[in-house]
DNA sequence: ACAGCAAGCAAGTAGGTACTTGCATACGCA
DNA sequence: TGCGTATGCAAGTACCTACTTGCTTGCTGT
């Protein structure tokens, strides 16, 4: 029972470089060293394969948290962001190709929004704690800061392959990012 | 000859809805209210009416410039910043799908890379003379800043028909994030 | 009135698609 | 040894795709 997990991997680069309707089963059958019919008896139906393949991209799967209280934001959150926009890079294709067919395939729907929210609460509340504790601006629009950063982190993972120029060397750019934003938010940078 | 700028509207819309593959000759000429075989006597090929498409939805023409000196600069920014989203949001599904097909149709390219360096230079320029004329931190990390800004613009754009809870209500969005963006420089809010 | 041209219509071509069927082959386990 | 199960292979079905051809219709300008 090895060729399902042949399968699902292949199915996963084909989609991610074709979209559903240019994954067809003959590439992915031969992309994963597979006799065409196989992929048929293992899932039942493209369609069924695909979905299989996104439920096996689960993003928001351990998303990792933040301390509280804070101890050194600026540390902690250029970590966090790190973690986040590796992540997101990781699952670019797959994210773009779901995004692209949303009107035609509802059912992606789950795969291509979830994982948003749940960051931003993160997020939020770890900036909570710090008006709370006085470390930031009480008068700051935290929540228009945060949308900033979650946009800035996708925005870096889906666009530095297209424009790299547009982006800060790629290192470096979690550091810049969370600095950026923890003076919007009013945090001293210092310590 | 109106044919032509009927099915090139119809082309549009199908293309944004389904994308290159799911753009079939057929559905195109129907929505167009044309027969088929107007859309090849016309355009030659799917291929070429598509091109078309996109060569008509030019992205980056008329970026509208940013005063130099600043006179009042949130209220500059948070114009220009409105002005862009809207012809963001406005090409949205186009840029989707175009983003999603750069693999297997490379010439989408240029349309779906267009104009973000550009709008980078100009926010750059506008930037460098508010610390010119000492409005802003020196030491502000300019770049990062406006990368992070344009990427709210795109995020906003693409994400909010998606995740609306995630984005500050749309008629306050662009004052918020230049906010944002003139803490994140050093700009005093006041006047 | 008539020539030219844009467009519709019906039919066809060549190829790709998802998916099925029937049969042969190999491997593990009792 | 035999049996179930996973897989390969060849072929076929029904449908969709871009694109073509030949012919007809209707409008326009002279």
């Amino acid at each position: 029972m090895v060729s399902r997990e042949r399968i699902l991997e292949a199915a996963g680069r084909v989609y991610a470089k074709h979209g559903f309707r240019g994954a067809t089963t003959r590439l992915i059958a031969a992309e994963a060293g597979v006799n065409e019919v196989t992929l048929f008896r293992t899932f039942g139906s493209k369609g069924a394969l695909l979905e299989a393949v996104l439920d096996q991209n689960d993003f928001c799967s351990d998303v990792s948290q933040l301390p509280d209280p804070a101890v050194n934001p600026e540390e902690e959150l250029t970590g966090w962001v790190g973690e986040h926009l590796e992540r997101v890079r990781h699952l670019r294709p797959l994210l773009i190709q779901a995004i692209s067919e949303l009107d035609e395939r509802p059912e992606v729907a789950e795969f291509a929004c979830r994982g948003r929210d749940e960051v931003h609460e993160i997020l939020s509340q770890y900036c909570a704690a710090l008006q709370r504790d006085g470390h930031a601006d009480p008068s700051a629009d935290v929540f228009a800061a945060v949308t900033m950063l979650i946009s800035s982190v996708m925005g870096d993972a889906m666009g530095r392959p297209m424009v790299p120029d547009s982006f800060p060397p790629v290192d470096e750019a979690p550091r810049r990012y969370v600095r950026c934003f923890l003076r919007a938010i009013g945090v001293s940078s210092s310590r």
